[in-house]
DNA sequence: GTCATATAATTAACTAGTTAGTTAGATTGT
DNA sequence: ACAATCTAACTAACTAGTTAATTATATGAC
């Protein structure tokens, strides 16, 4: 990994096929192909293979191989692993955000919007079972210190949402709805609840009888996360 | 790795230098040194090292040199990387067991004894709070399919835990006290809760002014695991 | 319309560096 | 002497990342 490698711009950067306002995608010179469609691909093989090894653990050759494409290909658009992880994390992390933080702007008093927050939680992993995995193999590299790169996703992402959960617990106990909870402890609880389930889902499965990512399983599941925080946050 | 390497016996099967009932080390032959010793500090930093960057991520050499033996040593007693990391989680699980299983013994009230279950579980990982990351480790491996290796320790260490807390959220429900929770969604919660923060640790003291692993705030965190699941459990 | 051309998209084959695991012996206590 | 303990140096395999070319496409000149 050489400086100049480092700074290479990458064509995807440049932008080449571009999508304008509307939605017809406007094709520029050397356009061929689907280059969105392959980058895409890209990106869906490698969720799923940083979900199933970890970043040490996954393989660039597996990735190109399931995407489809010639692993350069993934070099043309990805400067580097990392990038590619860091990509996949953005992916996963602003689909959260894009499903969670309207639930805030709503006006639902404390109760209901914890709720709502909940189920939307639950549902978007629900929806996205590796995605936990995903994330977790974040802070299984380098003894979890938060690379720069986790920092910036963090600041972006999880703090954001940390904020408004502040505000609306404090509102919750404020109104005596709530029980005091501090919540630099009550947050990482829920996350671990609702995360803990789906990424040890493959090694439970192989364990017991049931499926734990069945239709069935899953909305037990659910049903289970919103009652028993309620019965602990609330009074 | 061939078929002939597999099936090598090692010396430290075989039993070399043998602890005898008392405390005094028997040497036998040609023992020199502290073997056990060895074996211990190898096993040590293969902690460190699996916890810090998973299986795949951790790095033979760096376990040699941080135990100061020879690689070679390494493989004089682990047949290979994957049977020091079983090593490793035997070592993990069997303190654990060690730790909860006498609670179950006790006659104590079915609340006094999920009580009780939980501070030593606590206690446990607080006291070596890598424990987490080194089990993560394994799930985060080819899928968290559960290889074999996998399947023996959840079979040894986990699921007798499991029975005995079904028994006594069973009994505890019986008896009125508890609200009425499935074994299936409680326990992986419970779990859920106490290992998250810790898995976590070293990520949130990057993002955070605090320190998660500080004397105050592990106290505080333990009283609000006891409240927390306390208020979700108990009638 | 069509043809050369610039540029984007894509690939087969390669390389340099890393890493798990081995070998063949050296050392030491009994 | 002899087996247990330990090591320096090695190797075979793997893997992230590169290179140098090739193919397809839109554009603009005519």
């Amino acid at each position: 990994m050489t400086s100049r490698t480092k700074f290479r711009l990458h064509p995807a950067r440049r932008g080449a096929a571009v999508r304008s306002r509307g939605h017809a995608i406007v094709p520029r010179f050397g356009t061929r192909g689907q280059p969105e469609e392959s980058r895409a691909s890209i990106l869906r093989a490698a969720v799923a293979e940083f979900a199933e090894h970890g970043i040490a653990g996954a393989r660039t050759d597996a990735i190109a191989r399931a995407a489809h494409v010639n692993k350069a290909l993934l070099y043309y658009y990805f400067k580097d692993k990392d990038a590619l992880y860091e990509a996949v994390l953005d992916h996963v992390f602003s689909g959260l955000r894009a499903r969670v933080m309207p639930v805030f702007e709503s006006d639902l008093p404390p109760r209901q919007k914890i709720l709502k927050y909940l189920g939307e939680y639950f549902d978007y992993i629900a929806a996205n079972p590796r995605f936990p995995r995903v994330v977790q193999a974040e802070w299984m590299r380098a003894g979890g210190k938060g690379h720069v790169p986790m920092q910036r996703i963090a600041k972006e992402y999880f703090l954001p949402i940390f904020a408004k959960l502040v505000d609306v617990l404090r509102q919750g106990i404020e109104a005596g709805e709530f029980r005091e909870v501090d919540p630099i402890d009550f947050v990482p609880s829920v996350v671990g609840i609702i995360i803990f389930y789906f990424s040890t889902a493959p090694l439970m499965k192989s364990l017991v009888k049931v499926d734990p990512l069945s239709e069935g399983r899953i909305r037990e599941r659910r049903a289970f996360v919103l009652n028993f925080i309620s019965a602990a946050l609330f009074r």
